[in-house]
DNA sequence: CGGCCAACCTGTGCGC
DNA sequence: TGCGCACAGGTTGGCC
């Protein structure tokens, strides 16, 4: 499911029901998912209370008031979704793994049929040396990423810059679909070597990335699957595709009577249209 | 270190 | 109806 646009949205449903509420009843039921969940993580969760949710590329972090914070990764297949007070306690479903029962008595499942998300703890002042963490590279809807900071990343790489972008240590938070949209709409080839991207394309570039998310935001995000918002409304960025998932069929920009191929990149479909992405 | 692939999982859709 | 295969929004360990 989720790239930086699906969390920012997963995140926001979340913090008016977790902000400030104290956690009553945590629980795992399942030792594992893509890593083994700590020992005492129910204990250390049940009776705290949450003063804080922030985004970190895809992982959501959920700041405790004793330091606490839980480190939150959706995965490919992960959804949150929220059964308010009031709502009929549903019983567990297959795959819910997590759950956060609130003081309000508002339930907060963790689902991830394929349990390739996670969730660990760390400490709200030590969070940014977490193994986790640390080496993720800027946000793209933040100051620091600039072009002088993607021209830097990119010219010494011989990779396609699709996989380049893909890559978390050079900028947070873009998945496959978001590199496909981004590179169309700055019409770049996805195989094009990074260090071949020319200055003047990586300016253009880079405002399209920051564009792509805040559009695909504003949208809720993008629903594929079933991918839900924690209220359970959609996403419908997914309208708003002009490359990923279109294969053969029109390309969408103006005068372009080009058709959107798929090609295969590092394992992942990439699609383009390689007359407007030459 | 850079680059690439396989592996981690389950579910779904398609061709036969 | 069933079987086998391809594919899916991510990450990473291991290998060259």
């Amino acid at each position: 499911m989720p790239e930086l646009p699906e969390v920012e949205t997963v995140m926001r449903g979340l913090a008016p029901v977790m902000e400030g509420v104290r956690l009553d009843k945590v629980r795992a039921f399942v030792p594992k998912l893509r890593v083994d969940i700590p020992d005492q993580f129910e204990e250390r969760f049940s009776g705290n209370r949450v003063t804080q949710l922030r985004r970190r590329s895809k992982y959501i972090l959920i700041e405790c008031e004793d330091g606490l914070v839980a480190i939150l990764h959706l995965g490919m297949s992960g959804r949150v979704s929220i059964h308010a007070n009031g709502s009929e306690k549903p019983p567990r479903e297959k795959h819910d793994h997590i759950t956060f029962l609130t003081e309000r008595d508002d339930l907060i499942v963790f689902n991830d049929p394929r349990r390739f998300g996670l969730i660990v703890f760390s400490d709200t002042d030590t969070i940014q040396d977490h193994a986790l963490i640390k080496d993720i590279g800027p946000e793209p809807l933040g100051n620091s990423f600039d072009a002088d900071y993607l021209w830097s990343r990119l010219k010494t790489r011989k990779s396609p810059i699709k996989t380049t972008l893909l890559d978390q240590k050079v900028v947070a938070g873009l998945g496959n679909i978001y590199v496909c949209e981004a590179l169309w709409r700055s019409g770049i080839h996805p195989q094009r070597r990074a260090d071949k991207v020319k200055r003047h394309e990586v300016e253009k570039l880079l405002p399209i990335i920051r564009d792509v998310l805040n559009d695909a935001i504003a949208a809720g995000g993008s629903t594929l699957k079933d991918y839900a918002q924690v209220s359970g409304e959609l996403g419908y960025f997914q309208h708003n595709f002009r490359a990923y998932g279109r294969e053969g069929e029109a390309c969408l920009a103006q005068k372009c009577s080009g058709t959107i191929e798929r090609i295969v990149q590092s394992n992942r479909s990439t699609f383009f249209c390689p007359i407007c992405q030459p």
